[in-house]
DNA sequence: CCTCCACCGGAACTTACGGAGT
DNA sequence: ACTCCGTAAGTTCCGGTGGAGG
């Protein structure tokens, strides 16, 4: 008789001495001592403790790379601050926002609004009147808020700016009876510049500059939550340092690095090993990035499938092509399906959304008489992306 | 130095949809 | 029931534009 699979593989797990605990490795979470950041963390903490008198803080930006500490030190500080502010009776309150998945000045209002503890719906009211009933809100419980604005430089262009506008201008509504303070952070230094200067000065009554870390820090960084994450031993030597290095390759990028680990480590736990080796983590930096692809691709609408399927049809990974081309071959393919075609304008943006995930390189060129153009290229991993264009059932049937 | 290709990319507008308030 | 709202995807229209070839 055959020994049953799945008993295995649970036994194999709960088996498993490797993580005493992994979520001390998820990027979300935030850890009791941040190291290389003290300065920073002075600075924030200095800023906002006016709200501890009452008066509000002055607004601040923040920048600084993915993965050098904003949010976490942010999140941080404001974390303390409450209970601080709970313990001396002080009407303290923050609210936290990502602008990268709120990036509409509606959602932004909705997500402040929820940090508030007010309901509201997700969609069908009007942006005004969720202005409205924050505004109404804070001025029934003379509150402090201070604001965080993650990730800031992805809210609409245009119409953000308005909503950064009349944030910053919230306390002139508020007619002193409750206070806001607007806290941004963002990796663009661009972002910054291309801000109408009042919002800019507004928004920048202090700056705050995170530096990218370099891979002794990484290693600290990684030493101290491995402490936690770990059982003792479990790691081979080097596994630290070969992470941090990795890491500081790609501008010292904390979560990188911490992912890096964690996976190794959920590796390792799989294969039943009882280290985490550097082979591990080697191999955690192709799953990382093929999972990510693949989940990407196959959350992507149905003609950005249908452009992608274009390209791979258009050949494998060294081959380049022309909006045109791949414009052609995306039509082609979308009669082989039946599916209705979308113009070539739409197809242009679907191109530059593709860039943008990291999914085909694309890059205007222009050459001279045979016109103005896109080079475009696949970017990541052939295989992810089939895979991924394969489970849907309507582009399966085309693809090479 | 000018032309003119093969597109780029901004802006305003549609359509379809799910949901709220009254 | 009726009106208003936001979002996502797409369309229409159109003014650019870098540089090879004349």
């Amino acid at each position: 008789m055959e020994r049953d699979v799945l008993e295995e593989v649970f036994e194999r797990i709960a088996e498993a001495r490797i993580f005493r605990n992994r979520d001390i490795l998820r990027p979300d979470y935030v850890p009791e001592t941040l190291p290389h950041r003290e300065e920073q963390i002075r600075r924030l903490g200095s800023i906002l403790a006016q709200a501890l008198k009452g008066t509000k803080p002055n607004n601040v930006f923040i920048y600084g790379l993915t993965g050098t500490g904003k949010t976490a030190v942010a999140r941080y500080v404001l974390k303390r601050l409450s209970v601080k502010a709970g313990e001396l009776g002080a009407p303290f309150t923050y609210a936290y926002v990502n602008c990268r998945q709120s990036d509409t000045a509606y959602r932004v209002l909705a997500d402040i609004a929820e940090s508030l503890g007010l309901r509201v719906p997700f969609t069908g009211l009007s942006t005004a009147e969720v202005y409205r009933r924050i505004i109404r809100f804070l001025k029934s419980r003379r509150i402090i808020l201070t604001i965080v604005l993650d990730e800031v430089d992805f809210i609409e262009k245009g119409r953000g700016e308005n909503l950064l506008y009349r944030l910053t201008r919230m306390n002139g509504e508020l007619g002193g009876e409750a206070q806001v303070s607007i806290i941004g952070i963002t990796n663009d230094v661009k972002f910054v510049e291309s801000l109408e200067p009042r919002v800019k000065s507004s928004l920048g009554e202090e700056e705050l500059v995170f530096p990218p870390y370099n891979a002794l820090q990484l290693e600290d960084i990684l030493r101290e939550r491995a402490r936690e994450a770990f059982y003792p031993g479990v790691l081979e030597e080097g596994v630290i340092s070969y992470c941090a290095a990795l890491a500081a390759r790609e501008h010292g990028d904390a979560r990188r690095a911490l992912d890096l680990l964690r996976v190794a480590g959920e590796i390792a736990e799989r294969e039943s090993s009882e280290k985490v080796t550097i082979n591990h983590v080697k191999h955690a930096r192709i799953e990382i990035e093929r999972d990510r692809v693949e989940e990407v691709v196959r959350s992507l609408p149905l003609h950005a499938k249908l452009v992608l399927a274009a390209m791979l049809r258009l050949g494998g990974h060294r081959t380049v092509a022309t909006t045109g081309e791949v414009y052609n071959t995306y039509k082609a393919l979308c009669r082989a399906v039946g599916v209705e075609e979308v113009t070539q304008r739409r197809v242009s943006d679907i191109i530059n959304e593709l860039d943008m995930l990291g999914i085909i390189q694309a890059r205007v060129v222009s050459r001279g008489r045979y016109g103005k153009t896109r080079l475009i290229r696949l970017d990541a991993s052939l295989d992810a992306v089939r895979r991924a264009l394969g489970e849907d059932y309507r582009i399966a049937p085309a693809l090479p």
